[in-house]
DNA sequence: TCAATATTGTTCATGGAGGCACAAAGATGA
DNA sequence: TCATCTTTGTGCCTCCATGAACAATATTGA
């Protein structure tokens, strides 16, 4: 079963809408109102529900504890999953006490950076490692997901360790920088700069519009 | 002349590589090899240069320098863009201090928090303002691009605070909340937490396969 | 000079995402 | 009970991005 990653990324943001709607008690909810809140077509929010079953009540709408229940089983995991931080900086500080990575499904169980002064320590709750230790560690801790904050140049070089440990199925990356990994490795990219660069080339194109 | 959105996101992949190539004193590059270091077939990467009129040679490829000037022209700004920062938890000053955010297209003129610890201090260089005087401060300082650090909570408020000075045109948003603005107001949303989300989606549907 | 080779620019087809519109199904009220 | 109204689920159409194939153009070597 492939589903479209914009969906996924939708039923994040329905997931999030009914944890809301249920603390205020609300019972039912239209598709035409997911819709106003999040900004989406109706008939988009009704397609991305219906494409897991058919979960609402025609003439009613969506039950919010029901909906809520069905979206959280298609985002669920049937493990923990267990992530390590690659890059202590400022950034990857910052992600370590992001509540958004505070979660019950998913935990950060190691550190990982070149820095002496980190190295051995506890970060945020967190133990931290030598970036060279990363193929023991791994595998040592069952980490299968990467999350990376390092700079460009170190980029690579980190992520060929990692996998290195032949247990990392996943990264997460926060570097610009194009990385190249086995094919059963997944990378998402975060590239900040980018989304910047793409804000600033659409306002610069209407500038002359308006 | 409308350009497609993962046109704009390759571009400044190109013009990375490019400046990379440029320092490495390669003088000539192709299509495909392009393609290769960034992971593109080479198709894509010819039909994207050539958007913007023909620039390679035929049989020969693309001469860097001038494929890397003609890039950066279709990225570049008529002015240099003035930023606020709003919220600076530990994200927004990680985002502060990073080198993607380091440009000479664009600069961070002020920061905006609630916080009386660090409202009318300097902030890794920047004065710090307090979330109310946003209208005023933005107008004074025309400022057009708010980037957006703070809880979902306390997103909407900032926004319509920032939006009211009249002169924003352009949002960043790393809030995991959505956002209301005017028409005229472009918002592009980074969301960390659906990003990650979507690989853990991903790995989980690929775990069966293999 | 001309054949062989390399590489771009462009056309065309394929697939996929979004959105409209309508049928199906449940609710409501007389 | 039945007509009307509400709201979902889904078929269909359109648009857009990707990718393959090919024609156009430049280089190279004999």
């Amino acid at each position: 079963m492939k589903v479209a990653e914009p969906t996924i990324e939708r039923l994040v943001q329905y997931y999030r809408l009914l944890t809301q709607l249920k603390e205020e008690g609300r019972r039912v909810i239209s598709s035409q109102e997911i819709g106003e809140m999040l900004g989406l077509k109706a008939s988009q929010v009704r397609k991305d529900l219906s494409y897991f079953g058919e979960i609402g009540k025609r003439g009613v709408g969506y039950h919010v504890d029901r909906l809520h229940d069905h979206v959280s089983k298609i985002l669920s995991h049937p493990n923990v999953w267990r992530i390590g931080l690659v890059g202590v900086g400022r950034l990857g500080e910052a992600l370590l006490g992001h509540k958004s990575l505070r979660s019950d499904k998913f935990g950060i169980e190691a550190v990982f950076d070149v820095d002496p002064n980190k190295v051995g320590k506890m970060i945020e709750g967190v133990p931290c490692f030598h970036v060279d230790d990363m193929p023991k560690i791994l595998k040592e801790k069952k980490i299968e997901i990467i999350i990376l904050t390092v700079p460009a140049q170190a980029a690579q070089q980190a992520v060929d360790k990692a996998v290195a440990s032949g247990v990392v199925r996943g990264i997460l990356s926060f570097a610009t920088a194009p990385l190249v990994v086995p094919p059963d490795v997944l990378v998402y990219g975060v590239d900040i700069a980018a989304e910047l660069e793409k804000l600033l080339f659409y306002l610069k194109s209407s500038t002359s519009k308006e």
